[in-house]
DNA sequence: GACTATTTATACCGTTCGGTACAAACCGCA
DNA sequence: TGCGGTTTGTACCGAACGGTATAAATAGTC
C-alpha cells in the first residue's frame, strides 16, 4: 500500500475558503482556486471533484470552523448576556482586523441564495437557523436566571438579533465605517437588555 | 436631422436592472442582458457603450426610481414613526409580493463591494448614507414634536435600523420564512418607541 | 426620393471559462 | 529495485465570455 497523501485536504479546503470568501462562487475561476491553494490543477480534480464540490465543502468546513463552534463554546457561558456580547463583540473584532474585511462566508453566500444549488442552500439556511437558535436559547436562559426581563420575547428578539449580525456583515464589506457597526452591536444588546 | 431614436433608453435600463438585480454583476453575462432586455446586441453597445457602463447606470436609476424618491415622500409626512414604520411596511411588502424576492438591488451590491469599481462603491455608499440620514431625521424630528422619547438617540438609532433593513432585505432572498422579517420589523420599531 | 442615423441579424474576434488527457517525475512501501 | 498511486506541467477540449464588424433593412426629415 503506497503513499496515500501529500498535501493536507483541510489546509487546501482552508485556502479555498478565502478565495470563495472573497469572490463569491460565480466571481471565482478555477484558475483563482488553483494560484490561491498552491495546488496542480490535476490535483485539485483529483481531490475535489469539481468547483462545485469544491464550493459545498469549503462553505460547510467554515461554517463548522467558525460559528458552529464558537457558538458551542459560548452556549456554555454562564451569563448569556454576555455570551451575546461575546458574540458580536468578535464581529467587531473581525471587522476591524487587517486591511479589508471580507464579512462572514454564510451571509456571502445567502446574499445568492436565488441562484445557488439546492445543497448550498439547505447549508446556508441550517446555519442561520442555529444562529437564531442560540440567540433564542440564551435569552431564554436569561429569562430564568432573572438576567433578562420577561418583556424581551426570546423568539422574535433572537430574530431581530440574527438580522442585525447579517446588517452588520454586510456592512463590514466596506460600506460604511466602523464606528457605525459599533453602533449597531450596542443597539443589537439593547434590544436584549431594554427594560 | 433624421430619427433620434425608436427604443426608450430608461425603459431598456428599467429590463437591464431586473437582470442584474436577480443575478448580479458577475453573474450576468451579455447574452442575459440581451434577452432581459429584448434589445438587439448592436443597439445595446451603441447606446450604453459597455457591460460595465450599463450596470452602472441601472444602479444609479434603481436608487433614484425606488429609494430615493419613497424617502423623498415619506419625509414630508408629519409623523415620523409613522414614516419610518411605512419604510419598513414597504419591504415587507415586497418581500412578500411575488414568488421568489429579489431583496434590494443597492444592498445585493453592497455585498459584493470589495469586489466593484470605485464608481460602483460611490454609489452604493451615498445611497446607504442617505437612507441612515432618512432615519436620523425622522428620530431628530420626533424628539422635537416628543414622539420619540429622547433616550433614543439619533444617530446610534438610525445606524441600527440601517442595518435591520440591510439584514432583512438579505434574509428576505430565500433565507428564511417571512414570519421572521415580520418580527425584525417589529424589533426595529420597538428600538425606535422604547422607553 | 435622397439623406442620415438606428435597428437588426449574423458572423466573427481573442480570451477565458470549467474540465479532461497524459506523460514524466515523485514517493512510500514491499 | 520494482510496483502503484500522486503530483505536476502542459497541452488540449468545446463552450461561453465581452466586445466588434458589417451589411441589409428601417424610419423620420429635407
Amino acid at each position: 500500500m503506497p503513499w496515500e497523501k501529500t498535501f493536507d485536504l483541510d489546509e487546501a479546503t482552508d485556502k479555498a475558503i478565502q478565495v470563495f470568501w472573497k469572490k463569491g462562487y460565480e466571481g471565482t475561476s478555477m484558475a483563482d482556486l488553483i494560484d490561491g491553494m498552491q495546488i496542480n490543477k490535476g490535483s485539485l480534480y483529483n481531490a475535489f471533484g469539481s468547483k462545485q464540490e469544491l464550493f459545498d465543502r469549503a462553505l460547510l468546513r467554515y461554517d463548522q470552523k467558525t460559528r458552529a463552534t464558537f457558538v458551542a463554546d459560548l452556549s456554555q457561558w454562564e451569563d448569556p448576556v454576555a455570551a451575546i456580547n461575546a458574540f458580536f463583540e468578535r464581529l467587531l473584532d473581525e471587522a476591524q482586523s487587517g486591511p479589508e474585511s471580507l464579512g462572514c462566508f454564510i451571509i456571502n453566500t445567502a446574499q445568492d441564495l436565488p441562484n445557488q444549488t439546492p445543497e448550498v442552500v439547505n447549508i446556508v439556511r441550517a446555519s442561520l437557523s442555529e444562529l437564531e437558535e442560540f440567540f433564542e436559547t440564551m435569552i431564554a436562559r436569561g429569562h430564568d436566571s432573572g438576567r433578562i426581563s420577561a418583556d424581551v420575547q426570546a423568539r422574535p428578539t433572537a430574530q431581530a438579533l440574527l438580522s442585525m449580525v447579517v446588517g452588520l456583515r454586510l456592512l463590514s464589506r466596506g460600506a460604511v465605517d466602523p464606528s457605525t457597526l459599533t453602533s449597531i452591536k450596542d443597539s443589537a444588546m439593547r434590544l436584549v437588555t431594554s427594560s
